[in-house]
RNA sequence: GGGGCGGUGGCGGAAUUGGCAGACGCUGCGGACUUAAAAUCCGCCGGUGGUGACACCGUGAGGGUUCGACCCCCUCUCGCCCCACCA
């Protein structure tokens, strides 16, 4: 018998597996497939240990399907491009390439340590011109069916990044950058953009999907569906003014509109000139100008005061020919609706607060039930919208309920407006202004305007000359030769895109580049997508819920009407890991000290240990802070295996109970287990393997050793480890056991549900709901025979002291509650 | 302000979903082996009282439903995360 020494047989089977083609995925149309994709890692140069808290899961589960017959594919990658690239580059001076690529190398050979059943023949890195042609094809797919546009727009420019940010890059109350945490400003800049609010709808619906609740309110929040009206004010001719302009708002709440006493209009809105009386023209200006050089911060801190001005113009509302006056303030954004409200202070506390700091009419159109009439002049508060509709013209009398629907009829009846929808999603902003991106594949001539380039000419290359240093402009921009092309209509001198696209972009398709990553013809091998799509189960961070995770879904319906793919949904099923903390509790970093590096781990305690650890000791979903004596406990149970399957094995005697016994357990552990193979409960499969081994201890002690019974629970014991822990349960089953190679090859076994079952059931017997004493019936006693022998018990006798018992329930064969 | 998740021993967590609370592991304590240490093995380990059998209390707090609640309902509270003047 030999000591259990991980580092002696898992780098052996690592390489005898990749050289055998262990793990290679091929269609087989014999089988069933199974697509476990994991979202690819970012390659910053390092392994670390949240790496292995998202990847090992997954692939104990990618093996658990493969043992019960699915064809599973079960691909890496990386996603290259990326500011870091760039960031790392100024910092050390060396190429962005040259460093994303020396940081994939290092981490493909960390992955092996792991011990995963990735296909390495499918490594996809989205840096690979072979890669991002085909970003650049889909960019030009999406252009074509006018899904890309350019637009002029504010946007939000990190200084220190030198680029702009996706709303969604964009952090935290005080708006800092993702990468850099720099506070944003504004810059205007014409930019391309891609069409994701047509799709704003569609993707409310998660029908048919497997995803956590938490993402879809997530995403559903993030899209922010609202409900209204857009309603078309006049603005009563003054000042300059002598027409009076067309001024439309959007409201969710139309049936309020008599009680709109007042319009603010965000400070950037183009009719705030025009309406400035010529005595208001220098508070105004003046807060604009506060508007504009305030942070973001202070403009969208809650609680801050609200401030605004009067601009001296008036609109008139169009439901009662009213003249209200217009104000300007930093609460509207410019952003989303309009820009401009209507403002019903009696009911909405934001109206309500600016109308009482500047002395604006309060008037209530809904008094709410049981409540004394309410006074505009006096009310508290505003109220909310249940009651009855007052002051309300035509809607007068109507319950506010019903006034919704009333007042957009009414609204679309008089053309005053009409029943609207508006959404927070703003439209996928993907023009960086950076180096280390796949570039854009447009051609901008004067005479032709913007035309992409010919799909035979792609990949449009990105140079490796350039100085990528920030600049302020994009570093293409500054490259002597490299923008400078002929036109694709007119064959006349012309100008590239200098700016690269969004990464979100590259990693939008990467789960179908997966498929086939040399194929030559397309994106994809049709043939393969056919067999593999959809994705079964995306594994990954709950980080991405709102950028990822929409793009993707958004790219997918795009493709699909596009005719390039098929089915509403990229993928299936989604689950979510949590989070590994340092053993103080604290997000693990580098500054606090608090990291544990794996391989350091892997080189005292084995890949198996950490593997095992890492399911072992939190809910997967939830995460929770590293121990450095917990794994010592998981190194403990690998050891105890080991030497369970090469300790002293010769037969003894062994009752045949024994031998019951061992086959029981093994059977219910092995139902347990399967169970939670299934769930992503993999910490309880840990634990029931830890269970088993010590029966089996006992068993064997009780002389069960070399007995077929013996020989089923070895067997069997090694297949549902064989997922988690792959290396030292191949070297017992092929080494020691003999077995045929491979035991990841083996089929899941099945649960023999007869040996499974209990003969004798022990139930719980309670006195008014306490627990007093434990019955042991057979397993097949009715429900009578339980009952008398819960009344025999001298236990249950004592507390009934002569008395008849009131009620006896029994719940079947779990427990016997004795009310008195 | 809105939404989500969560609160169980000294710690991470179990409790197959309304039926024996604390599985499994870590830490700690006691013991065996050893010249000693490591490793390994055995035992104890929610609280209070009791030598003990046992009794009482106990899943953030309070209330409710139920024969029975960590689980369902209501009120509150604390922690984490997301969104946030969205008209």
């Amino acid at each position: 018998m030999s000591d259990y020494i991980p580092q002696g047989i898992e780098p052996k089977w690592q390489a005898k597996w990749e050289a055998d083609g262990l793990y290679h995925a091929d269609i087989d149309k014999s089988r069933p497939k199974h697509y476990a994709l994991m979202m690819l890692p970012y390659p910053s140069g390092d392994l670390h240990i949240g790496h292995w808290y998202a990847y090992i899961p997954p692939d104990a589960r990618a093996r658990y399907m493969r043992m019960n017959g699915y064809n599973v594919l079960f691909p890496i990658g990386f996603d290259a491009f990326g500011l870091p690239a760039e960031n790392a580059a100024i910092k050390r001076g060396t190429h962005p390439k040259e460093w994303t690529y020396k940081n994939i190398e290092k981490m493909q050979q960390q992955m092996r340590l792991m011990g995963s059943m990735y296909d390495w023949r499918r490594v996809t890195v989205s840096a690979d011109p072979e890669y991002y042609q085909w970003t650049q094809w889909f960019f030009i797919q999406l252009f074509k069916h006018g899904l890309a546009y350019r637009k002029m727009s504010p946007v939000d420019f990190c200084p220190q990044c030198n680029t702009t940010l996706a709303r969604e890059q964009v952090w935290g109350e005080d708006r800092h950058c993702e990468r850099c945490g720099t506070p944003v400003i504004k810059k205007d800049l014409e930019q391309w953009f891609f069409r994701t609010t047509r799709y704003a709808d569609e993707l409310l619906s998660f029908a048919g999907m497997d995803w956590p609740e938490r993402v879809r309110v997530l995403q559903t929040n993030w899209i922010g569906r609202s409900e209204g009206a857009s309603v078309t004010f006049k603005t009563a001719p003054s000042g300059d003014d002598k027409t009076g302009h067309v001024l439309e708002v959007f409201t969710t709440r139309p049936d309020t509109l008599w009680g709109a006493t007042f319009m603010v209009l965000a400070p950037e809105h183009p009719l705030v000139n025009k309406l400035t009386t010529p005595e208001h023209r220098k508070e105004v200006a003046a807060y604009k100008k506060l508007a504009a050089r305030q942070s973001d911060i202070d403009r969208e801190a809650t609680d801050k005061e609200k401030t605004g001005v009067f601009t001296g113009g008036f609109a008139i509302n169009p439901v009662n020919a009213e003249k209200i006056p217009v104000w300007i303030a930093d609460y509207v954004l410019m952003t989303y609706g309009t820009g401009a409200i209507m403002a019903v202070p009696a009911h909405d506390q934001r109206d309500f607060e600016f109308a009482r700091k500047y002395g604006l009419e309060v008037r209530v159109v809904i008094q709410p039930e049981g409540l004394e009439p309410l006074d505009g002049a006096t009310m508290p508060g505003s109220v909310p919208a249940s009651g009855t509709m007052v002051n309300s013209g035509p809607l007068t009398g109507t319950s506010a309920d019903e006034a919704f629907h009333a007042a957009i009829k009414f609204l679309e009846k008089k053309k005053l407006g009409k029943g609207a929808v508006n959404y927070k999603l703003r439209d996928w902003l993907i023009s960086r202004q950076r180096y280390w991106g796949a570039p854009i594949p447009m051609v901008y001539c004067q005479k032709d305007g913007w035309n992409p380039i010919p799909e035979d000419q792609l990949p449009v290359l990105l140079p490796d000359d350039v100085a990528w240093k920030p600049t302020g402009e994009s570093p293409l921009k500054l490259h002597p030769t490299w923008k400078n092309t002929t036109c694709p209509v007119c064959g006349q001198p012309a100008e590239r895109e200098t700016d690269t696209m969004d990464t979100f972009m590259c990693s939008s398709w990467y789960h179908l580049r997966y498929l086939s990553p040399h194929y030559h013809k397309g994106p994809f091998d049709p043939r393969e997508y056919d067999y593999w799509m959809p994705v079964d189960v995306y594994t990954g961070g709950i980080e991405h819920a709102t950028m990822h995770l929409i793009y993707t879904r958004f790219f997918h319906k795009a493709c699909r009407d596009m005719g390039i793919t098929r089915g509403d949904e990229p993928m299936i099923q989604l689950r979510n890991q949590g989070m590994v903390l340092g053993e103080d509790h604290e997000k693990m970093s580098k500054s606090k000290g608090n990291v544990s590096a794996p391989d350091e781990l892997v080189k005292r305690y084995g890949a198996d240990a950490v593997r095992s650890y890492l399911v072992f000791f939190a809910k997967w979903d939830m995460g929770a802070p590293w121990s450095h004596t917990g794994i010592e406990g998981t190194f403990r149970w690998l050891k105890r295996v080991w030497a369970l399957f090469t300790g002293p094995s010769a037969p003894g005697s062994c009752s045949a109970e024994t031998k019951q016994n061992l086959r029981r357990k093994v059977h219910q552990t092995l139902r347990h287990v399967t169970h939670d193979y299934e769930n992503f409960e993999f910490n309880t499969v840990i634990s029931g393997l830890m269970e088993l081994m010590n029966e089996m201890y006992t068993a064997r002690q009780a002389g069960a050793a070399g007995t077929p019974e013996w020989q089923e629970a070895l067997d069997i014991y090694l297949r549902m480890l064989a997922p988690v822990c792959p290396h030292i349960a191949e070297e017992l089953w092929t080494v020691v056991l003999g077995k045929p190679y491979s035991v990841h090859t083996q089929s899941w076994p099945a649960v023999d549900e007869v040996a499974a079952r209990e003969d004798e059931i022990t139930i719980p017997v309670q006195v008014n709901g306490k627990l007093r004493d434990r019955i042991v019936v057979p397993a097949e006693a009715g429900e009578d025979q339980i009952r008398s022998a819960a009344l025999a018990s001298e236990t249950v006798q004592k507390f009934l002291a002569g008395k008849a018992p009131r009620k006896v329930i029994v719940a079947q064969k779990k427990l016997v509650n004795i009310v008195i």
